[in-house]
DNA sequence: ATCATATGTACATTATATTGGACGTTGATG
DNA sequence: CATCAACGTCCAATATAATGTACATATGAT
């Protein structure tokens, strides 16, 4: 999500960007790596990677692990994330909840939310017979390669999709273009009803059903999910996406505690 | 813990060392702040403070919330730190162990950490009868105020003990001075008896509990306590340290998962 | 009305961070 | 042996980021 302003060739680079580069490359690798490698493959100066992560390192946010020499995500991240978490306190009731949908259902139930202009999962529970799911938790993915992606990005204008959205994110995995147009209509159509379903853009054989948890400012702030095997999906559908339905309003009412519990 | 390197008077911090700054300071304060707020409290110019802020907002390491162009920490950190805690995967096992250690004692359990050069609460398990606990899960506190301070740095040398801890961290909460060779030496006690055990040095009436979680490099990576009243913690002294030490054991053998399960 | 404080924005200055490239390893390969 | 690639370090040059200062606005007290 950093690398959109590639255009201006000559410029440099903030060191704070570069950082958070490195941050999110790591994460989206979930290995330890060389900053040799970093610096390789995100395409940044190599003097730039070494300094940088030094200065990480020696703030805890990266650690040195997996010997070598190489780098990975450090405990003060950790500790930062622990205390969005604290604040926001979504998870407790977020498991619950998925939990609760699984059971409801025997499918895989998931909870999804924007990652930048991106699409993560971010908490994730497998259905009765658990089947090798596209997107693991935590790889962030294209949005418009996802049902979710349609509900995520309802509140903005067909103006602000266009810039929010990478251009390469309209690029389907198999390698065909779907055409802005095409997505925004399906965006609007999910809009109006509240929910989006599909047979899965990324594999051959799920169907994906997906309904908004609404935030504070009434839009989508996240989104449940159920990836079902197609059959299944489209004969029980009526059923599954009453579930969704009420596991979000229990969501929706559990909202962000102020401090402590 | 950043703001180490006070004593030249004239230079400038780096950006990224700023950043950070601002991070850990919205994480001890735990609540979402304004610009302003940050800027005089950390004591750093404001036009910088503005400047980072909107920089780290753009990128989602912070998040307006709270109103009143108050901002906390984002939704990016909870995606890095999830990052961190599912590759050194101890989490799961910390959670039953801290259960089981808080049904067999009746007593608070806690799993602690460094942070930074500062202790801080991981997780904690409250006992069968919870009491005021003097620090919270997450907060960072002067490790010579702990027990598991002691076993915290007792791979350092008396002389890197003495560089890696604040000197003002040995101004106890009360005003005392501890005399950091009287510190050293508990230290090395701990060390040898693999244990520290003491009357909270934070509060007065409770007794400390604390054993090393030995890392892969043979010295305390974690500790586990229990934070007894100081009658109980006395009469179950032996028990309670077996206890400990089964506990401590147990996560050791659960090393660090290399990738996914 | 006047003053003081809190808040956010704008901009020029200059200290310095980012960068390209040189240099020195090491290890593999022909 | 010669060559090449991967890896890490060092350093000078300059683009720019951090800062001080001034400005604008709102609020509340006197």
């Amino acid at each position: 999500m950093d690398a959109v302003q590639d255009e201006a060739a000559g410029k440099r680079a903030r060191g704070l960007d570069r950082a958070f580069e490195i941050l999110d490359f790591l994460r989206q690798k979930r290995q330890a790596l060389k900053p040799n490698e970093i610096a390789a493959q995100i395409g940044a100066p190599r003097s730039s990677v070494y300094e940088l992560v030094n200065l990480l390192l020696s703030n805890g946010i990266l650690e040195f692990t997996g010997g070598e020499g190489r780098v990975y995500l450090g405990r003060k991240l950790y500790f930062l994330g622990a205390a969005y978490e604290n604040h926001f306190d979504f998870t407790r009731e977020c498991e619950t909840t998925l939990e609760h949908l699984a059971d409801e259902t025997r499918e895989t139930a998931q909870f999804c939310m924007l990652d930048g202009n991106r699409y993560t999962v971010v908490r994730m529970r497998e259905g009765a017979r658990p089947f090798r799911i596209s997107t693991d938790v935590g790889q962030s993915v294209p949005i418009p390669w996802t049902a979710s992606g349609r509900l995520l990005v309802a509140h903005l204008s067909d103006q602000e999709i266009l810039n929010f959205i990478p251009p390469q994110d309209f690029r389907l995995p198999g390698g065909e273009w779907l055409e802005p147009q095409t997505f925004i209509a399906e965006v609007r159509q999910a809009e109006r009803e509240g929910l989006f379903t599909f047979n899965s853009i990324v594999d051959s054989f799920t169907h994906c059903f997906a309904v908004p948890v609404r935030g504070e400012e009434g839009h989508a702030a996240a989104t449940l999910c159920l990836v079902t095997p197609r059959d299944d999906g489209i004969a029980n559908r009526d059923r599954y996406l009453g579930c969704l339905k009420k596991a979000a309003a229990r969501l929706e009412h559990a909202p962000a505690r102020p401090k402590r519990s």
